[in-house]
DNA sequence: CTGATATAGTACGATTACGTACTGTTCATT
DNA sequence: AATGAACAGTACGTAATCGTACTATATCAG
């Protein structure tokens, strides 16, 4: 009787992903349930699209309990969405237990990896190589290959950017 | 409106990812729900335990669909669960999507960074980074990723030279 | 100015998932 | 022989999420 994708305040009570984020976007930036949809759209590259039907009242009950405020525009019907301080605490509360960031990566990581199967091969080996590597170089030189590993990821981000803008 | 963590058969339809994790456990070895939840657990761990009041009506509704067949042992009220062909077919179409395993990842990293802020760069981390980078590749870019892990694995190899040299 | 599209939200039934309480069996320990 | 823990599942009310249909206002192209 423990949820994926719920994040801990530290004690005892969760919030499912899409209110952290919620939180987390408004804290950013105050906006409109539509804006949220569409900013959780994009960042996602449409991977992600939450229902109307989950969002808004998401958004209601936040704002019953007290953690968002909803400032009516009177144009078009707006809602404009902003954090308060309650808001913002339990936000900073559920961000200082950081541990279950890559926790959840990891299990949802375990699971993809006994249904799917395994990864690739040589891009493996390479990686291994690299590693071992690593494990030969002296303490002081740490910050010079961290620099190394750095140019590295960055260009693999460029090779991944590209396809995806295709 | 698209959904975290469902899965689709390559034609509409998705399914949750403990619908899929129950299709693959039971077609490594038919168990009981009781079974399923232990192991869930157990791969996890600890970290993803899913309620009985989730499993067990999922269980019934994977049979009513005739994905599933319930076979009660009689002995202690056990029901051991099986796929049939149809389960069967089902998960693989699933598996034969393998993109998803790594998108799904994708996301969730990409949400966490926003939220949690950046992983901090130790060299271990930097590394488990690359490798996701890595993941998310689609197979015509590995070449090309090769070619970058190559002059990564040259640069660190020079620095290590530079040293002994001295 | 007219129609299409994007923006913004409401309403509500259906489905999924959760949580707790409950029944009963088997097994090991005392 | 009694008891408690692990095993195995049912029942049911609550909560979260989805999906679709609906209303209504801006905005922009033709």
């Amino acid at each position: 009787m423990r949820s994926i994708l719920h994040y801990t305040n530290g004690e005892g009570h969760t919030r499912s992903l899409i209110s952290l984020y919620v939180l987390h976007s408004l804290h950013c930036k105050p906006k409109t349930g539509y804006d949220l949809l569409k900013e959780i759209e994009e960042v996602t590259g449409g991977a992600w699209v939450p229902s109307k039907g989950t969002l808004y009242p998401l958004l209601h009950s936040l704002a019953d309990e007290g953690l968002i405020t909803e400032e009516d525009t009177g144009v078009r019907s707006k809602i404009i969405y902003t954090p308060t301080d309650a808001g913002e605490e339990v936000l900073a509360a559920i961000k200082a237990c950081n541990h279950q960031s890559k926790e959840q990566v990891l299990l949802l990581k375990t699971l993809h990896t006994r249904i799917f199967g395994e990864e690739r091969a040589s891009l493996r080996e390479m990686m291994w190589e690299i590693r071992e590597c690593i494990h030969t170089l002296p303490t002081e030189k740490h910050e010079e290959a961290l620099e190394i590993l750095r140019g590295c990821k960055k260009s693999l981000g460029e090779l991944n950017n590209e396809e995806r803008s295709r």
